[in-house]
DNA sequence: CTTGTTTTGGAATGATCGTTCCAATAGCAT
DNA sequence: ATGCTATTGGAACGATCATTCCAAAACAAG
């Protein structure tokens, strides 16, 4: 009954949250987590019950590691239209980091691979989903009781409109190294935001 | 040297086609194919290389079975704005159809766990990806040249946004079944459209 | 040192994969 | 009927997969 260290628990989800990134579940061999994490095969089916156990386990870990550094400046209790235009100017300046084009977000690409009856995997993708949701609608509700120019349902709208757009930014930014193209894109969605809200546009 | 006849090959084009679509190129195996398309394995790699082999023609069929029925509006010589909104609107009814959440596009699916490595698919998602810019930007121009608000390079900045908008609608699509949310953001997209091109809203 | 635990590296297993091969069958022309 | 071709169904193959198992090595504590 031998257990990995935390340490060394970490470094061998770490590892393997990267492999998972770039080439998605199926394309990930045992053999290859073992390569790359340098962690051997009997570490790794004492601490997980098996691949699917290790990548969930990457999912979360995603969360706590990826999105959340990302996302808090969103969910702070006095967020507004600026945080938004913060964690979206950090996503491009992620992606501007990359030469290449880079991996995307791991949550929008396993959800293009897994098929609805995988519901373990399911339900975390759409606790991503979620929050992302509440913590935009959040901000954008709070930055309309300023101006109140929307309704509830409005802004509601308006966040779930904001989610699907992000959405695509991640799509697009695994398919090409444009990151102009990114940036004007952000700058076009932050606009539009802003003259709902009924803010002067930039 | 057997080869099958047109109407058989089509058959087994469209049913792999189906299969790729809804579970992705790795999850479907040989077996399959050979299970759900009614056509042997003989049959099959006598008309076909291989599995890649196959899923690149699955790829050529989903162009012209899929996106030029769907697009090919966008496309017309007199399009402007309006096939634009036509565009969206028979995405819609398509997503509302399902009673679950649709499969999405199979060209992003696909783009979310290729590797950059394989050249004959990214091309492929490339041709795909500039198609789209072409016509709507092609639209959008047309549309401008009436009220010449924008410059061309803002036309140009506008098909992009457009087009990872119309990624974000499909990424969303294979997730959730809310086909309202997905209309409300078709028509918040098009109301952008409208008011950067000067038009009236709605 | 010795003892006990953790981790390793790799062999073994059984399943499944893509691919090849071919005798048997079906269809269609003559 | 006879031939020719198209198609089948499935056996066979080697590769690779996830998983299990365990003797050896590494390490810690006494």
């Amino acid at each position: 009954m031998a257990r990995l260290k935390s340490p060394s628990r970490h470094a061998l989800v770490d590892s393997a949250l990267k492999l998972f990134w770039k080439q998605g579940y199926r394309a990930v061999s045992m053999g290859d987590l073992v390569r790359e994490t340098g962690v051997s095969r009997g570490s790794i089916y004492s601490d997980f019950s098996g691949k699917e156990a290790l990548f969930h386990a990457c999912l979360d870990r995603y969360q706590e590691k990826v999105v959340t550094p990302a996302f808090s400046v969103v969910e702070e209790k006095d967020a507004g239209l600026r945080a938004i235009r913060h964690y979206l100017e950090n996503l491009l300046a992620r992606s501007e980091a990359h030469r290449g084009p880079d991996s995307g977000c791991l949550v929008l690409n396993t959800l293009a691979q897994v098929t609805n009856e995988d519901a373990e995997t399911m339900a975390r993708l759409r606790a991503h989903g979620d929050r992302l949701q509440t913590g935009i609608h959040q901000a954008l509700a709070r930055e309309n009781k300023k101006l109140q120019r929307l309704e509830d349902c409005e802004v509601e709208d308006l966040a779930r409109f904001t989610l699907i757009s992000i959405q695509g930014l991640w799509s697009q930014s695994r398919g090409t190294k444009d990151t102009a193209a990114l940036r004007q894109y952000c700058d076009t969605l932050l606009d539009l935001l802003a003259t709902r809200l009924g803010l002067a546009g930039g």
